[in-house]
RNA sequence: GGGGGCGUAGCUCAGUUGGUUAGAGCGCCGGCCUGUCACGCCGGAGGUCGCGGGUUCGAGUCCCGUCGCUCCCGCCA
């Protein structure tokens, strides 16, 4: 006999008279002695069970597992229930059988403020929440429409290893030592790239994988040690071509949790006018509050720190501000790396008029000035504008999407000075910019584009170098000589100098995509077992220490063993 | 590596300038209840105030250290 021949949330009025066989967990018990009335559970919905007094009724708890069957009868009048979608009708219970029984829980479940490491330790009694087995589910429903997308556009999936070769560029990676290789470790891959890139030379022509990254750095809201993207690459394409793909991924994927898609196609912005008027290379394009230049106004005048700077530059906020708010908000741009956080009133007095009113600020408004090296000035009020945005509540509830493109291709390596990638070394330069001098890139673009939502970073991708001669021409920019490009990325080489076609590709975040789909504030609540932010799981305990012996067969030796 | 926040009952929290026996709601346990749906009513149990040290006649409260969680900067090709 089946558990269950109907799910909970399933009955309406019309089923009146059948007779049904329910199974789900105890939601909440109204025991009236002779009555007993219990609400049971599963992931469709509630229904009202009605029981004659039995030892077995009063001996139900929250959360028991229970199997009942009986009529299904309208409640009459007054007793239908408007708050539930089977409130019409109730199961008169003949049968109940205990499945299982639980203890009394840690947290209740209808509570929404319970500590999230508490409900980490218990996550499966979390996952039962209407609040996780909905964004699990909107994460399913996502994905799968992703993967309808890219089947119907005829894109392969094609599996590629975890445990590969590691790279000491870019992220920090997971180490995993082999008994039968001692003294060497496998890297856990931190993205398909490079297979995905060797999988074009392969002839595949269209990539994708629902990938898992590994990635050994600090958590946040939005980073986990592993998580997923949507990766795919793509050969003969140019850029364009992939952005369409991954707008339409994306529409897939809203279309498939029925949510309104934005409309294609997605803006563009540059890169160099992202920073310019953002601050940032994942703006938040949702309001305004645009960073605008001071430079050369404040250049002549006498007030210090402006005479000097190398970039002066100012928001303006539609609000006055207290001297101790003002400090506040200094206290912030300092904590950012700001020497300090000007008011228009501090330099007025060095500026003439018309300066003054150059700057556009409005009686009942005030700006902020920030006076540094340009990059400084740009992360310091790129910050300011979320924050202060943030808290005045001016930041729309709308979603907007759009691609940030033309990057540089290389940037300063700020500790050594040395040149370096912006992305990683195998985006191919834009055209018209390829023949720089190796000893000075600065001008050099990238073909490489950059997807946000609302001031999250999506994801990146680019157009590939193909042409083996053009790629050790950036390593050597980078100041990788040919011994150390032949030992690192070797295969890389011979692979693209035999017969690699044009590509390019991308990868998105899947937790961040699902986790604004699902209007989650962070990518934890859409994973099922997520670590905490130190880097342990809560419900297992991992990390754990190993034995001596055990370390010993893989050649390892701790040097700085615990108590 | 650095900065901020939090830690009191199973859960969510209150706890005054340092002062008697540390409280509430929910949950839990026992009793009563045939139309409830946040059921109700009566009774009860439950605390190393994260941990360690210090100041004090006296510390949940003040100081130092430490642990855990969290947000951010660095980091995240």
């Amino acid at each position: 006999m089946a558990w269950r021949d109907v799910m909970c949330g399933e009955l309406r009025a019309a089923d009146a008279g059948r007779r049904v066989t329910v199974a789900g967990w105890v939601d909440t018990r109204r025991d009236h002695g002779g009555l007993v009335f219990i609400d049971l559970r599963d992931h469709t919905g509630k229904i009202q069970l009605v029981l004659k007094e039995s030892d077995t009724a009063h001996e139900l708890r929250n959360e028991f597992v229970v199997q009942a069957e009986g009529e299904v009868v309208a409640r009459e009048g007054g007793a239908v229930n408007p708050n539930l979608a089977t409130g019409e009708v109730e199961i008169q219970v003949d049968e109940l059988r205990i499945l299982s029984r639980s203890t009394p829980l840690p947290f209740q479940l209808d509570d929404e403020n319970v500590d999230e490491n508490t409900r980490l330790r218990y996550r499966w009694l979390d996952m039962r929440t209407d609040r996780m087995q909905r964004n699990l589910r909107i994460s399913h429903t996502a994905v799968a429409g992703m993967r309808r997308t890219m089947d119907d556009l005829g894109f392969v999936d094609v599996w590629t290893p975890s445990m590969t070769r590691g790279t000491p560029e870019g992220a920090r990676d997971f180490l995993v030592p082999v008994r039968l290789q001692p003294g060497k470790f496998f890297a856990l891959a931190q993205s398909p790239q490079l297979f995905k890139q060797l999988c074009m030379v392969g002839g595949i022509d269209r990539y994708y994988q629902i990938a898992t990254c590994w990635r050994d750095e600090d958590l946040r809201a939005d980073r986990q040690f592993e998580f997923r993207q949507l990766d795919l690459e793509m050969a003969f394409v140019e850029q364009q071509e992939v952005l369409d793909v991954m707008e339409a991924a994306v529409v897939g994927a809203f279309e498939a949790v029925g949510k309104t898609p934005p409309s294609r196609p997605f803006p563009q912005i540059a890169y160099d006018e992202a920073m310019l008027r953002f601050g940032s290379d994942k703006p938040d394009m949702r309001f305004g509050m645009e960073i605008q230049d001071a430079t050369e106004i404040t250049r002549g005048s006498e007030f210090g720190v402006f005479k000097n700077a190398p970039s002066v530059r100012y928001i303006v906020v539609p609000k006055t501000f207290s001297r101790s708010e003002h400090e506040r908000l200094e206290g912030f741009a300092k904590e950012w790396g700001a020497k300090g956080l000007a008011m228009l009133s501090q330099i007025s007095k060095f500026l003439s008029e018309a300066e003054l009113a150059s700057f556009g600020v409005a009686e009942g408004e005030t700006a902020f000035f920030v006076a540094d090296e340009q990059e400084m000035v740009e992360k310091v009020l790129g910050l300011l504008r979320l924050e202060v945005a943030g808290e005045l509540g001016l930041i729309p509830e709308t979603d907007v999407f759009h691609w940030v493109v033309d990057f540089p291709l290389f940037k300063r390596d700020e500790e050594t000075g040395a040149w370096t990638f912006m992305h990683h070394p195998f985006t191919a330069p834009a055209p018209g910019t390829d023949g720089w001098d190796e000893s000075n890139p600065a001008g050099v673009r990238g073909q490489h584009y950059d997807l946000v939502w609302n001031g999250w970073e999506l994801g990146s991708g680019s157009i590939r170098i193909h042409d083996v001669d053009m790629q050790q021409r950036v390593f050597r920019t980078m100041g990788l000589g040919e011994e150390e490009q032949r030992d690192k990325f070797g295969f890389l080489l011979e692979a693209l100098a035999m017969g690699a076609p044009p590509h390019g590709g991308f990868a998105m975040g899947i937790d961040r995509f699902c986790a604004r789909l699902a209007g989650e504030p962070d990518i934890r609540q859409m994973n099922a077992f997520p670590k905490v932010s130190s880097g342990s799981d809560p419900l297992t305990g991992a990390p754990t220490p190993y034995t001596d012996a055990a370390l010993k067969e893989l050649g390892i030796r701790l040097v700085d063993p615990p108590a």
